[in-house]
DNA sequence: TCAGTATATGAGTATATGTTCATATATTAA
DNA sequence: TTAATATATGAACATATACTCATATACTGA
């Protein structure tokens, strides 16, 4: 019978109640969520370049679109994900939509990675 | 005819070339799909916590899957794709292996993710 | 009001992924 | 060698998700 599942462990030096508080005391339950939540939001190549392009300049969803050969809509459901995230934020002038980044802390995760596999 | 993906837009502002060029200046093409996968990496909750705990000190993989009420072999393919992007590595004593964070940048991400969310 | 442009969104689909289950491998002790 | 423990891994399954299509909304200008 194979043990796959067990509560208790031979081999265990350490007392799981101890990383647990560990965790605890530095990271909220919800927070854990929540940050799951944003690193998923740059886990995919569009939105990387969306974000990319975005430190450059603000844009628009048809100038986004146009960049990377995807549909308008394609685009705008990405931005969607990453508006309710507030990782980019928008500003209207007539019909047009321009996205910019919400603050600096999304190109600062990119740099740090980037450098992470730069090494 | 909803006019979904045009090659060119009347709202346009700035080239679609600049953009692009600009793009490829600060990053290579293969590296925008690393960057997406080393985030992909981090954007599951198992992992998030597997990686927290192990800022703190090695753990062996059924330390782990206790602490995670999840089964070993859940644990072990977590490791596994965390080893093949090098965020975690391991060493062995007898039949035990001890998993660690490979080096200081998962949990600088972890760090700013979380700064920036509790803004 | 009405047509035109830019963007948003719900539903559907194909693909990706996290976990489980069964089984394989590796190390140790008898 | 054999049994036991710790870990790894392939296959299967259920769920998540990126994109497309069709349609809706928002703003502008005639």
């Amino acid at each position: 019978m194979p043990k796959q599942s067990s509560d208790l462990c031979d081999c265990r030096l350490i007392h799981r109640r101890v990383v647990e508080e560990a965790i605890a005391s530095s990271l909220e339950p919800n927070e854990i969520g929540t940050l799951a939540q944003i690193f998923k939001a740059l886990a995919d190549e569009t939105r990387l370049k969306i974000l990319w392009a975005l430190e450059n300049q603000e844009m628009c969803v048809c100038d986004l679109a146009a960049m990377l050969g995807l549909t308008e809509s394609a685009v705008s459901h990405q931005l969607r994900l990453l508006r309710n995230l507030q990782l980019v934020s928008n500003r209207r002038d007539g019909v047009v939509l321009y996205y910019r980044l919400a603050d600096k802390h999304v190109s600062q995760l990119i740099r740090i990675t980037l450098k992470h596999l730069r090494d």
